[in-house]
DNA sequence: TCTTACTGTTATTATAATTATTACAGATTA
DNA sequence: TAATCTGTAATAATTATAATAACAGTAAGA
């Protein structure tokens, strides 16, 4: 798994957090630690897909431009990361003679695109204001 | 993801296909692609878990030690690979003052560990001879 | 008892994947 | 026209993964 699934839930919930519901790509790399422009390359997968509005020139960035009660997880994983899960690494070969070994990365592949797809529906039941109220949550319990 | 575990579901479905129910690291490795030393260390981890039987000498080799329409993924994944769904990278710093970049990592390793229970369930119902058979299905359609 | 064939394990090297960084074109504001 | 931003690609650095080598220990059989 990659990491571009966790930065472009950061930068969400960052932007729902935000009263202004809006960050440059400077601002957001330092709250998340990392390299603006690799901020800038998932934001712009957010963008695409309608999560997030963009301004360039002075005074642009980021803004929210979606219900965070709504985004789900899933539509997020589905934007940056679907297929990750599988390792790329592949068992067998597909030109030996035996059953096994010619057949199991096909049968591996269809296993973890199941349990994939379960995950997400996991991920489906998780909204980014749900993650804002956990860390609200994880907050609060710090005494 | 590292692929342990798909190395160690490749090498159960070989023992378990194998009508001696038996075979060598160097057998094993030749079927799966890999390096017979990484095979031995897949296979001391399901030896522990009770899942081979191993002898070492002449003749010696792994066992099937387990029903393999008993066995799911689902504990062939804890045994090998366990934690492996979270990313290592980790997003924010503990060191900061804002509640978002100080809490997002531990919230999103909640996120991650009941993501990897939600796949545990659907792997749950997968056993091995469950993949056996999978790789049936895929070669009798191959015309 | 000596040789051969195994496992078990660690250390090291090689390779691949991921992340950071640089660079610069294009957009927008003032 | 200078300053500030996004968008994107190219490259360098780092980290993770996999392959390989090496060798001690165990067992079988000549």
């Amino acid at each position: 798994m990659n990491s571009e699934f966790t930065i472009a839930v950061h930068s969400l919930v960052l932007l729902a957090y935000r009263l202004d519901h809006m960050a440059t790509s400077d601002m957001i790399a330092a709250n998340v630690c990392t390299h603006p422009a690799r901020v800038r390359k998932v934001m712009s997968c957010l963008k695409k897909q309608g999560y997030v509005a963009t301004k360039e020139g002075t005074g642009g960035g980021y803004a929210l431009n979606c219900n965070p009660a709504e985004v789900t997880l899933a539509q997020i994983y589905r934007a940056t990361s679907i297929g990750s899960l599988k390792p790329s690494w592949c068992s067998g070969n597909e030109e030996e003679d035996c059953m096994i070994a010619c057949n199991m990365a096909d049968v591996m592949d269809q296993i973890f695109s199941e349990a994939e797809e379960q995950m997400l529906a996991f991920l489906s039941r998780v909204t980014i204001h749900d993650v804002l109220n956990r860390i609200r949550e994880v907050q609060s319990g710090k005494t």
